[in-house]
DNA sequence: CTGTTAGCGCATTCAG
DNA sequence: CTGAATGCGCTAACAG
């Protein structure tokens, strides 16, 4: 009933072999026979052995895991990176270690510490807004990356998605487009994702000598919000043909919006959003054009430099920004 | 930089005593005088050793890890699962070993071979349907529990959501607010969960009496189809004043169909969902009254019931049906 | 109560 | 090329 352990020895014993030789020939060795190979192979699958991981790493000193230490689960960014990276590596034959420290740093700093005692020989550190976050020092001893969320330490390696690009991908298709009275409905105040759309934004608006219309001001990542701050923009002075919104969530309110006031999408007004979250985008109507933040290609991304940097080879350092990706649909398109 | 691994017996001799002594105070064994305990702790800490599980998991025999195999972790259903488990297992000290098998069964028998050797001391299957699926059998010699999708095999232990309960609780509460021509428009055929859910809310409804006007058919988990079965009801003969959709992006889809036919929602026609999938229920207007199957309390449940049955605790066989529970929001509320 | 002695299962020198 | 010996860091009998 219970695994009845067969070992390392068992194998030996019955291909004939010494302890040693069996060791060696399972992991491919070159100082063994091809002959006395086979016939441990064979044996071995004969009485269908299998390593145990946990006696390999005490005797090799690598763990073969890595750990993942999320602030948030629940939010919609983290899982597409976890499912990357644990894609990744599944390659690799490492396995991830998952710790969600519910954006609690005393929760945190209790996962770190377990996570090391198991040996862990790297760690991802994910995050759920892209906003700086202090740095887990240097004193780790193991190779650390940050995804989505960035260190606020230039010294760590970082990946985050370019939001500054994909601003300027956004506001290029809207012009592209023909629209030229483009509204932008920001989310949270102080939020870096939406900094630096804005600025992507203005770049690109800037160029073209086209204005910003900028007058609903902040407020949260929800329907809601993109409700209210589109009634307010239709109910201002300046008559708008565009409207791109920080989320997707965002949007599909201001697609309400747009409707309740009688604004046809995409003829009268454009819209868009961000993040692609498709459970939002591709089942209105129309579906809403977004940009795509590429997140589980960040994950695996993460995942194989990690391992790069485990196996010692010398990886960057700083923020590095990912490009993201147009994902058009009928929110900002007369065809279909 | 690498850190100096301090080990038990860097401990030991900061304290004076023997290696054994010194693991025995650690571990809270009470064969240690508590003074020598004391002392052994403080130079524990004095040297910050942290214990190296891999060696101590070598020498138990456990492992201190349980595995949580997911066979779709994109699916919003496996990852409250996740969250619960993780939860509870972190207050056991012991940590998840995360595999996504993608809903391969190639690629799931791989990861139950790399959880297996890593000594897993117990495994986690959770799926994305209520349907069943083949047992991974006896042989693998630790506890498995299954969590929303239930083995086929009834030697096995599962846990699921009571979807019969949760169509009774639907029924019910669109009968208390005074409804009679009660729609069920259904997610995807020969779906265990809304069959069951079919099954409750018949029963139910026979019981008071009343009709249930099923001739939309069968459709998919969408928005799209909730708009064209509600569409269809709408435009058939009989009439209706509530429509209990088999998930919450369905009845989001026919909240916009009722609103498209001027039906208000809740004065005209009720309109329910199942899931409580608040991304969708509460950002509609109004909010969509749901029934939630409490995912995050399986998964603690879960990871509890593994915990007591690794710990050598008997625990029941067969499929355990958990209650879910209504949440009330504008679509079948007057109020408010 | 404390210390000594064995392993846990495997990878690795280092002789043969 | 092969095998005997050593140790990874810790826990678990056993003696003292």
């Amino acid at each position: 009933m219970a695994r009845k352990a067969v070992t390392l020895s068992d194998v030996a014993s019955a291909a004939g072999v010494s302890l040693a030789t069996a060791s060696k020939a399972l992991n491919g060795r070159t100082e063994v026979k091809v002959e006395t190979r086979l016939r441990v192979v064979a044996a071995a699958r004969e009485i269908s052995f299998s390593h145990n991981s946990i006696a390999r790493s005490l005797a090799r000193g690598r763990s073969g895991t890595v750990g993942l230490l999320t602030s948030d689960l629940e939010g919609r960014f983290s899982l597409p990176v976890l499912m990357g990276a644990e894609d990744a590596l599944g390659v690799d034959e490492i396995t991830v270690l998952l710790c969600d420290a519910r954006g609690d740093s005393i929760r945190e700093q209790h996962h770190i510490t377990t996570l090391l005692s198991r040996q862990i020989d790297g760690l991802l550190v994910v995050g759920s807004r892209t906003d700086a976050r202090p740095s887990l020092g240097r004193k780790i001893g193991i190779p650390v990356i940050y995804v989505y969320t960035p260190s606020a330490d230039p010294a760590d390696l970082s990946l985050t998605p370019d939001n500054v690009e994909a601003g300027r991908i956004a506001a290029r298709h809207l012009i592209t487009t023909g629209r030229t009275q483009i509204a932008h409905i920001r989310g949270e105040v102080d939020n870096q994702a939406s900094i630096d759309r804005a600025k992507g934004i203005s770049e690109v608006l800037g160029e073209a000598g086209l204005p910003i219309v900028n007058d609903a001001g902040y407020g949260e990542w929800t329907e809601r919000w993109g409700r209210s701050a589109t009634s307010m923009l239709l109910d201002g002075a300046t008559e708008i043909d565009a409207v791109l919104c920080d989320s997707d969530q965002i949007a599909r309110g201001a697609l309400d919006a747009l409707r309740a006031h009688d604004r046809r999408v995409p003829e009268d007004v454009s819209l868009m959003g961000f993040d692609n979250w498709t459970v939002i985008t591709a089942e209105t109507r129309p579906g809403i054009t977004s940009v795509d933040m590429n997140l589980e290609y960040m994950g695996r991304l993460a995942a194989h430099t990690l391992f790069a940097s485990i196996e010692g080879k010398p990886v960057d350092s700083g923020i590095e920004y990912l490009p993201c990706r147009l994902v058009v649909r009928g929110s900002t398109m007369f065809d279909r």
